[in-house]
This record gives structure tokens, sequence and C-alpha cells, in this order.
RNA sequence: GGGAGCAUAGCUCAGCCGGUUCAGAGCAUCUGCCUUACAAGCAGAGGGUCACAGGUUCGAAUCCUGUUGCUCCCA
């Protein structure tokens, strides 16, 4: 026997098998003809690098897929990363202006050329970081959404939906990022409280020499884009306004005065600039009202000529001065405090600025009922259920996506511009020719290739993600191939509810589109992992440890089960270092139950003594129980509570218990019917353990015994649970009360363990003796003789576990008092309780509307509480005299 | 402003289609122990008017109503 660390190391170990599992390609998964279980990996940003969620959602996802595969399912988990175009292209934009390059000096193709540069170099870092976690995927499958046949895909898609006429070009005021110079979809704007001001301002009411309208604004530099001022038809104070026009400070441009019950009478002076170009309600009443819309913006977000005044600087810097000049000129009334929601981008956290543009659009009405529907009736299942209702309300209020981002990295939409301004959406150029050549006719010999111009703009990164269930499969370009009939639908999905709108309704909406399937039968929503304080955990906060570094010190495995532990689906999780080291504990626990039993020599001339064998039997029930258990809680999802049984099963039965009892005294040898039998128990648990701690459990599993080449505990199979004694188990839980309650009897009477103590047992009210725990008792409590007695033994301790007395000889004296102490209490106690129960017993309408069951296990507290309190009365009586 | 969810031990949570050990778990705390697998450990202990107020019921942490506080989503 080789000596072993008396603490486990994970370092060295993790890498070790990782390496072990990669070479042996027990990752990849080929359809055959068993049951497949899919999950695709909500794929990560190429400019990620793994964080604190990633952890938390890729340990779920990998405890599912290595549980599957120990179901003997083929297990399938796809890696792969997204393109993210607008943080992509910020990320390579900034890298270019650092070496002095300027991004519109650069071609489209020079430009992608360096953003693939930029992505084959940072692209894979989060990959590999999950590979430290032992995520099991199957790397061999690792899709890009960039990759030929996704890209394709979704340019596929793209046509496909605008021929059936679900994709429209169309005039919006969209979500404008004046830094990314692109419109975001209104699930990326973050709506945030800040403090800003109300600028109350006159306007002179045109045609006259003194007479003003005051209206209130957050934006004043808006105020050179105003075509109208509108005010409350039920407002007195402006029904002399009617027909009137008023000039607009500074330019004086004389625009109307609308009627509009829109406008709320209470806010501000109750008069409302209208800035149909910059206000996205302000740009509905330009439409009832057919107002002048006049863009003073330019797109990075300084003023156009339009705006007369300012020209080409910043919209904040013009908010100051305009604030000056109208001060000079009278105009300003005054300058209150407000605070107000004010949006930012999610990608820049720039300031959105509303603004008018043209942009694709995909209508979201028709996709969105069938996607709903399959929630509601649990054809998909929510993991927790009350996601539900926020998916119900999306979807019942959906409004239409835009998908075009005014980017160059991503997928260039594919529609080509005539001469005329006529699109033509097709998959190239040649093709796009040839439409527009049958359409136009005799026209044909006039149109050349050269004329047509594909559009500028890609696709939001999320028209990639949403087909990314199908797309890794090659499912929409060939939607017969192998891959996407075994694969999909996929089981699984573990995301953040944060983007169930993004990406999780958008998938179930293609996934009923392009396969009439749904993409996953479960959605499992992970929290949000937070700092002790609730805050969430960010780079910027800088309240985030370095994962790697968790695992490094502490090991893959412990992280795992030190942050599943504390994580509920659906509950955030309060990130805590003492967490980790639970899960820290837990290995080295583990290891040091496999150095006892790999210490012990076995003698086959041995016969397996009948405490063990009682032992065995024990554990092999407790050990099925908590089995059928666990398996109960994975098909509901609660994974930490899987985790926290298994955990238990372990450190409280197997090791505080199991090993405790068939323990052989010290360098003696154990017998070989119990040692197979600790081994094999030992190798359940492993694999019982094996999907939440990949690592140790493979270590342990190797050191157990001798495996052949090649062997590895993650394609065993998961122990199927059998049927088991429950009376065994109820039996010892009886006996457990025995022995914490001898043990405190020691403890109070200051016995050293290794102090042997006699025990006699008084079994009352007639009951014979269950024998069965006796010899256990007996060694676990260190006990050289026990032995059953009818009457009261002089000169001892005693304690009563149920109503059977227990007596502990004591060389000492007794202190009768306090035993008579203990007594009274536990006597006044019980009596309580007989009370309540009597209480109960003594109502005619529960008697008679209780269920018989309740009222019978009513009847039976009674008598166990008055055996109880007989038998107390006696010992009392017993020390009194 | 509209909608949803939550409130149980110091912390994180389970229990919630009323009725067994219904008041639980883990961690933390406290008290003994360096007992030859493990001090990253062992053996114990304490700790909660189940947010508040009503109601339904023989019986409520569990169902209903209201109040308060928090969180999230949408506008």
């Amino acid at each position: 026997m080789i000596e072993i660390a008396s603490k486990y190391d994970s370092s060295g170990v993790e890498d070790k098998w990782y390496e072990f599992w990669m070479n042996q390609g027990y990752f990849h998964s080929v359809p055959d003809e068993r049951e497949s279980y899919c999950i695709v990996i909500p794929p990560p940003n190429v400019t990620g690098v793994l964080h604190m969620g990633h952890m938390l959602n890729n340990t779920i996802q990998d405890i599912l897929v290595r549980r599957a595969r120990m179901l003997g399912k083929n297990a399938c988990w796809v890696p792969g990363t997204d393109h993210a175009s607008i943080a992509t292209e910020a990320k390579v934009v900034a890298k270019l202006k650092e070496q002095g390059i300027d991004k519109a000096s650069l071609t489209r193709e020079q430009f992608l050329e360096h953003a693939w540069e930029w992505k084959t170099k940072h692209g894979g870092i989060i990959l590999d970081q999950l590979k430290k976690l032992g995520a099991s995927c199957d790397w061999d499958r690792t899709c890009f959404t960039m990759d030929e046949a996704l890209y394709d895909s979704v340019i596929d898609v793209f046509i496909d939906l605008y021929n059936k006429g679900l994709i429209y070009r169309g005039i919006r005021m969209v979500n404008w990022d004046p830094k990314a110079l692109t419109a975001v979809s209104d699930e990326e704007v973050n709506y945030k409280e800040v403090n800003s001001k109300l600028y109350y301002v006159r306007y002179r009411v045109e045609g006259t020499q003194d007479e003003w309208v005051t209206i209130a604004t957050t934006r004043p530099e808006t105020i050179l884009g105003d075509t109208a001022i509108c005010v409350n038809p039920n407002d007195e104070r402006y029904r002399h306004l009617s027909g009137k026009r008023i000039l607009v400070p500074l330019i004086n441009r004389s625009v109307p005065v609308i009627f509009d019950e829109y406008v709320d009478m209470e806010f501000g002076t109750g008069a409302l600039k209208v800035t149909p170009a910059h206000d996205i309600n302000d740009y509905n009443l330009g439409l009832k009202y057919k107002l002048e819309v006049i863009d003073t913006f330019n797109p990075n977000g300084t003023m156009s000529e339009a705006a007369r005044l300012f020209i080409g600087e910043d919209r904040f810097v013009v908010r100051r001065k305009i604030t000056e000049e109208l001060k000079n000129n009278d105009h300003l009334v005054k300058v209150v405090e407000y605070t107000n929601k004010v949006g930012y981008s999610e990608r820049t956290d720039e300031v959105i600025e509303p603004r008018i543009s043209v942009q694709w659009f995909m209508k979201m009405k028709d996709l969105a009922r069938p996607a709903l529907d399959m929630v509601e009736d649990d054809t998909i299942s929510f993991h927790p259920a009350k996601y539900k209702n926020m998916y119900r309300h999306w979807m019942a209020n959906v409004t239409d996506w835009c998908i075009s981002r005014q980017l160059w990295w991503g997928q260039r939409i594919p529609a080509y511009y005539l001469p005329n301004g006529d699109y033509i959406v097709a998959r190239s150029k040649e093709e796009a020719l040839l439409i527009a050549q049958s359409k136009i006719g005799n026209l044909q010999s006039t149109i050349t290739i050269d004329d047509l111009k594909q559009d500028e703009d890609v696709l939001d990164t999320w028209f990639s993600s949403w087909l990314w269930p199908i797309s890794v499969f090659d499912g929409i370009r060939n939607p017969d191939n192998p891959d996407i009939k075994y694969y999909y639908p996929t089981n699984d999905l573990i995301t953040a509810p944060e983007i169930i709108f993004f990406w999780v309704a958008r998938m179930i909406m293609a996934g009923w589109e392009y396969r009439k399937e749904i993409p996953f039968k479960n959605v499992y929503f992970t929290g949000i992992v937070r700092d002790k304080q609730g805050r969430k955990m960010s780079k910027s906060l800088g309240n985030s440890p370095e994962p790697l570094d968790l695992i490094r010190q502490n090991g893959a495995d412990a992280v795992r089960v030190g942050m599943l532990l504390c994580s509920p689906a659906g509950n955030d999780l309060l990130y805590d270092d003492a967490l980790i080291e639970q899960g820290r504990n837990f290995c080295n626990k583990l290891w040091n139950a496999m150095r006892l039993v790999k210490g012990w020599p076995v003698d086959d001339g041995l016969v397996q003594p009948e405490i063990n064998k009682v032992s065995v039997d024990w554990f092999n029930s407790a050990f099925n129980a908590s089995l059928l258990n666990i398996n109960t809680l994975y098909d509901d999802y609660r994974l930490s509570e899987a985790l926290m049984t298994s955990y238990k099963l372990v450190w409280d039965d197997f090791c505080s218990w199991f090993l405790e009892m068939i323990k052989p005294a010290f360098q003696q040898p154990i017998d070989r019917p119990t040692y197979i039998a600790v081994t094999g128990f030992f190798e359940k648990l492993l694999k019982v353990l094996h999907p939440f701690m990949p690592f140790i459990t493979e270590e342990i599993w190797h050191i157990l015994e001798e495996r052949k080449n090649g062997e590895s505990i993650m394609l065993t199979s998961q122990p199927v649970p059998e049927s088991y004694d429950q009376g065994l188990v109820e039996k010892f839980a009886y006996a457990e009360e025995v022995i914490m309650a001898a043990r405190n009897a020691r403890k109070e009477k200051n016995i050293p363990q290794k102090e042997s103590i006699r025990v006699y047992i008084r079994k009352n009210n007639n009951e014979v003796p269950d024998t069965t725990f006796d010899p256990i008792i007996g060694k676990l409590c260190n006990v050289s003789e026990l032995g059953y007695v009818n009457e009261k033994v002089e000169g001892c301790i005693s304690f009563v576990v149920g109503s059977t007395e227990f007596f502990i000889p004591l060389t000492g004296k007794i202190d009768l008092v306090e035993e008579l102490k203990k007594l009274e209490e536990e006597l006044a106690y019980t009596t309580g309780f007989l009370g309540k129960v009597l209480q109960k017993l003594s109502n005619d309408s529960f008697v008679s509307n209780a269920p018989p069951a309740v009222v019978n296990s009513e009847r039976k507290k009674k008598e166990d509480a008055e055996s109880r309190i007989k038998v107390l009365e006696e010992q009392i009586r017993g020390l009194t005299v």
C-alpha cells in the first residue's frame, strides 16, 4: 500500500484526467441507436472571458450532460461562441485605434480581415477556460455563428422570411447608439434613473410682443428640432392659443399649436414642445398631426446642419451651451432638479438617442402565437415555472424586431439596391441581377451587375443565435441530415432569465418556423451571481473573484460543488468564499474516506461478523432510499438539492455512520465480504457524485481498484435504485437516537470514549426488544456489556428513548438532584404535549371531520406519550425513594 | 404608470394542491475533544409569534383579503 497524502490536492489531478478524457475522445458523440441527450451551449461572446455566471451555468450543463451519459444516453453538448457584432466590432475598432488606424480609412474587406484576425487570436479563450471547469463538451463540434454553415443559414432564413413577407424595410424611430453608430433593439436598452434637470423655457407667441408659452423639457438641445407645441384640449390655461403659432427660440421658426389629450396637464407647465425626430412620443404625435420632422443630430450625436446652430458640437455640450444662450436671450424661466429614466446602450453604455432611420424589421405577431402556446401548455417546461408569467407577458405584447445593425462584423444583409432605389433580396449579387432583370423586363439590358449595391448593414447577432439549436447541426441548409434528425429537438437549455426574450423566445419561434418542432424540452433558468452585498458581479465593480484562480486554488470540483450547493433554479447566488471552502472540504472528506478504506488489510480467512452484515444491509437500504430521492430531485431539476442529498449521503450516512460501524480495530484486518461491499458502495457513491465532481471521482475510482487501460468512471452507468428494506432504515433511526443519548450521557459524566460502559435496557409496555442494531450500539458507544433487564438497575444514570429505559452503571456518584431535574423537565414537556393531543381528541368536530388516518395518528401520539410519561414517573419515583 | 414574484433560524434556502418526526437543511455561532481516515476533522448544543392584521376551517407557514417592505419585468 503506497502512502497517500492526507490532504487531497486537485492540482495535477484535474489536468491529467481532462487530458485523458479528451485523448480518449469520450466527449465526442455521433448518432447511433441509443436515445440522444443534447444540450447546445448558450454561446458566449467571442469577446468574453469566463466569469462567475459562466461557471455556474456551465457547471449545471456539465452535470446534466454527464449524468445523461451515465444513464446510457448518447449525450452531446455542443459548444461554441457567437460573433457579438457590436461588442466585437467595438473591440476591433479600439484595437485599430491603438495602432493608429481609423476604421473609416479601411474598406469593409480590410476591416473584416482585422476582425477575423482578432477572432482567431482571442475568440477561443473562453472555451479553453471552460475546459478547466471540467466541461465535457464535444469540442469536435465547436461552432461559431459566423462559420460558413451558420452564416449561410442566417442568410437563407432572412431570404425565406422576406419572401414570406415577415421581413420588411421601414422608417422607424429606433434606439440609436451614437458611439457604436448603430441601431439597437428595444431589449438592448437599459433604463437607468438619473439626476437631471427640468428646464422651463418660454416661447413667444407669433404676432405678439410679449405673449409667451412656457414649456418644460429635460432636453433643451432638441429645441432646434421643435415643430409644434402641444397642449391638452381640456386645459383652460391654453384655450386661447387655438389657431395661434409659436416661435421656436433662437431660430424663430414658426410652429403650430396642436391640441391632444396625450399631454399630461399636471406635468411641468402642461405645454409640451414637440420634436418628432428625437422623441418616440413626439414622433407619434408628428405622424398624427403630419408635422415636419427635422433631424438636428448627426449619427455620432453631434448637431447637424438642420439644427442651424452649434453645428458639429456634441449633444451634451450643446445642452449646456443652449441653456446659456436661452438665458442670455431671456427665454429661460427656471431650472429645477429632476429625476428621470434615461436609456443606455447595453453594449456601449452610451445614452441612447431616439432617431428616425430606415431599418429592417421582422414581424413577430404570427411567430409569437405558437411559441407562446408551447410554453403555456408545458410542451416546453420552464424551471422554475414562474418565468412563464414573464414570458407570457412579453409574448402577448411583442413588437416587431429591428434586425439591422449599422456594422460590418456580422451577416451582411442580402439585399441589393438598384439605381432607382428598389431592392432585391437574394442569395448573391448574380442572383439579384437575374431577379432584377426578370422583374424589370425590357429594361434588362440597361442593368448590369455593377449597378447593384448590397445593403451596407449586418444583422443583429440574435438573428444568428435564434437559429443556434438548428444551425449547429446545419439543419437549416440540410434539414434532413442525420445529425439534426438525431439531436433535434435538444433536451435542456440552461440560461439566464435576462435573455428570455432576446434568445429563448426567439429560438422557440425559429424552431417552430423551421422544423415545426420545439428546440428544447426544458429551460432551466439560473440566477445571477452576486457578491455578499447582493450586487451583481461585474468587471467594472471589481467585486468578482477570478474564476480560474478559484479553480487553481481549490480545484474545479470544489468550485462546482460550492456554487451549486447554494443556487436553486432561478434564485440568485450570493457568492461567498465559504461556499467554495465547503466544496473543498467535501473533496477532502471523500479523499480521506478512500484513504481509510484503502488502508484496511483484508483477511480472507475471516468470516463476516453479524455486525458487519447488519451494517451492510442497513447502508444498502439507506443508499437506495437516498438514490431514489436524488433521482426525483433531478427529474424536478432541483439540482442543488440533489447535490445536498448526495453530500449528506456520503458525509453522514457513509462516512459518519457506516464506515464507523464496520471499521476494524486499529491495524486489524477486515473480512472479505464486508470489504467487497464497502468498495462496492464507495464506487456507487462515486458514480452518483461524478456529474457534480468529475475529477476527484475519476481519481478515486482509479485508486479504489485496478482499472483497465482507458476505463473511466464517466463511461460507467449510474446506479439503479434497488428495492430496499424501509423497516431497516426506520429501525436504525431509533438506534441512532439511542447512540446519541448514550454519547450525551458519556459527555455529561465525562466518561472518556476509551473507557467502556455497560448498558442495560428495560423494555416497557410489553414490547419485544428488537436487537438488530444492538451490536452496532455496542460498538459505536464502546459498550462492554449490553443486556436486557426487567427491573430498574441501581447505581446508574439512565435515559429514556421512546418508552424504553436505558441504564448505564457509574463507578462514581450519581448526582441525584441533576438526574431528577432532567427527568422532570422531560416529564413536563411530554405532559404538555399530551395535553395538546388530548385537546384535539376531545374536540368532537375534529374526531368526526378529520380523516381517520389523522385521528389515528393523534391516538398513537397519545398512547406513546402516555407510556413515556408512565416510565418517566416511575424513574422519578425511583430516585426520590 | 402597468404586470409578476418574494417575505420561514445570524446567512442562503426547502416546506406552501391544509393534518405524521411541521416548524426543517446546509453554512455560521457556541461547548467539549489533536479518539491512529480526515482539525479542510469528530461529538454535541443553542437559535424562528413562518413580515403584519384580519378571514375561512375542527385544524393555517400552507387557502382568501388587506397592509408594509423588497426584487424583477414592461412602459
